[in-house]
DNA sequence: ACAATATTGGAACATCGTTCCAGATGTGTC
DNA sequence: GACACATCTGGAACGATGTTCCAATATTGT
C-alpha cells in the first residue's frame, strides 16, 4: 500500500494552477452562492476548476467535509469579529453578525444544522458564551443560556434557508411571504388556527432582521433573570 | 408481466393488499423509525409493501411529500393534545411534547427545518401563539413571541436530530456526548476557547432534556417582560 | 539521470429519485 | 356473460449523483 499521508507543502513554489483545499473551498462558495445548494456537485465544481473529480477526493474527504469547511470559512470570519462593547451589545453584534452571514450565504444556514460539534457551531457557542459572565449568570446556567441562544440561532437560519431554497429566486422577500401567507391562510381553517391566522397577516410587514433580533432581545430578557 | 400473480388467492373479494396514501405514510414511518432517515429509499419502500416503485408514485407525489405527510403525522398527535393548564405549564407541556416527538422519531426535527410554513410547524406556531394572551403579551409582540418559540424548539431539534444521525447506535446518549466532549476539547486550544472547554466538560453530565426545558424557561421569562 | 512519491484527470461503479408503460384489476353498461 | 373504460400495479429504464479506482503525469530527493 502507497503510503497514504498528507505531504507538507514544504517551502517550494509549486505550479501555479495546483489544487488546494483553500482553493476548493473557495470555488465550491461561488458555486453555493451563485446557483445554490443543489448546483454544488463535484462535476460542477471539478468543471469550474478545470480538473476531475479524483483530484479533488485528494484534498477533501467527501462532501460532507467540503459543506464544513466552506460553512467554517463563512462564519468564522464574522464571530472572531469580537467586539468590546457591553455584554447585551455584544450578543445582539454576534447575533446580527450571524444573521448577516446567513442572508449573504443560504446554505450556510443548512450546514450549520447537520453537525453538532462542528467549528463553526462551537465558534459561535463560544462567542455566546463569554458574554454571560458579564450578564452576571451564575455558571451552573451559563451552559444552558449559551446553548438556547445557539439553538435559536440555528432554528432561525433553517428557517430563513428553507424560505430561500423554495422561493424560485423572482419574487423578493417580502412578496414571497405575502404569497406563503395567502396560500396557507386559503388552505386552513381560521377558526381551528386563529393564532396563526393573526400571525399571517403580520407576517406580510414583517421585517425577518428585526424579528430574528427582538428573538434574541427576548432571550437576553429572560438570561437577565437568572441570577 | 410474467404473471407474479396474486390471482391464486382464491376468494375474489376485494383485494386486502390495496394500497392508499396512509399505509405509505406507515410504512415509510416504520422504516425511519427503525433504520433512520438515510434507509427510506423509494426502493426499500417498495419492498416493504411488496410492490413497485410506479405504485408509490401513484400515491404520493415525491419523497418530500412522502417525508412531509409522516412528519405531520409524528407531530399532529403531540400538539393536538391541548392541555388546559395556566400559560406556562402549558408552553412546556407542547415543548415537552415536541420533544418526547422527536426524541422517540429522531428523523423528525430534520424534516421540520426543511420546509417553513408546512403545516406541522404551523401546528406548533399555533399551540404556543394561544398560549401568549394568558401571559399579558400585548398583541403587536405575539408573532416575535411565538416565531422565538418556534425557532428555539425546531433550532433544538436540529441539533438532537443531527447527533442521533452520527452517533453509531451503539452508544448511549451520555457515552455519545462524552466521546463528542473529549474529541472536540482535544482538537481546540483551552486558551482561545475558555467557554467551550467549560461546556464541554458540563456535557458529560448533562440531560439533554432539562437542557431543552432549561431554553424554553428563558424564554417564557424573556417573554414575560413584555408589556 | 533516475527512482520514488505526490498529484491529476476521467472512466467506471453503485445507488438514488423519478418516469414510463404494458399489463392486471376493478366498475359500469348492455 | 361480454365488452369498454378508468384506476391501479409492478418493474424496467433513465439521468444524475457521490465515490472509488487506476493509469498517466508532475514534482521531489539523491
Amino acid at each position: 500500500m502507497a503510503g497514504t499521508g498528507r505531504g507538507e507543502q514544504g517551502g517550494g513554489e509549486r505550479r501555479t494552477d495546483a489544487l488546494s483545499k483553500e482553493r476548493i473551498v473557495d470555488a465550491a462558495i461561488a458555486i453555493l452562492d451563485a446557483q445554490g445548494e443543489s448546483a454544488l456537485t463535484f462535476r460542477a465544481l471539478a468543471a469550474s476548476l478545470a480538473t476531475g473529480a479524483g483530484a479533488i477526493y485528494w484534498h477533501v474527504a467527501n462532501k460532507n467535509e467540503l459543506l464544513q469547511a466552506a460553512a467554517d470559512a463563512v462564519i468564522t470570519r464574522v464571530v472572531s469579529d469580537e467586539s468590546t462593547r457591553e455584554a447585551p451589545a455584544a450578543i445582539r453584534a454576534i447575533a446580527s453578525g450571524v444573521f448577516d452571514a446567513i442572508d449573504a450565504h443560504p446554505w450556510v444556514g443548512g450546514q450549520l444544522l447537520r453537525e453538532p460539534g462542528q467549528s463553526a457551531v462551537m465558534e459561535i457557542l463560544e462567542g455566546f458564551g463569554e458574554q454571560l459572565e458579564g450578564l452576571g449568570v451564575p455558571e451552573r446556567d451559563q451552559f444552558n443560556a449559551a446553548s438556547a441562544l445557539v439553538n435559536y440561532v440555528l432554528g432561525s437560519a433553517g428557517q430563513f434557508t428553507a424560505g430561500a431554497r423554495i422561493n424560485p429566486e423572482g419574487l423578493g422577500r417580502t412578496e414571497f411571504l405575502a404569497r406563503v401567507a395567502t396560500r396557507w391562510t386559503e388552505r386552513h381553517d381560521a377558526a381551528t388556527y386563529p393564532f396563526a391566522h393573526r400571525a399571517a397577516a403580520q407576517l406580510r410587514e414583517h421585517d425577518d432582521r428585526e424579528q430574528f433580533l427582538a428573538g434574541i432581545d427576548i432571550l437576553v430578557a429572560g438570561i437577565s433573570t437568572l441570577r
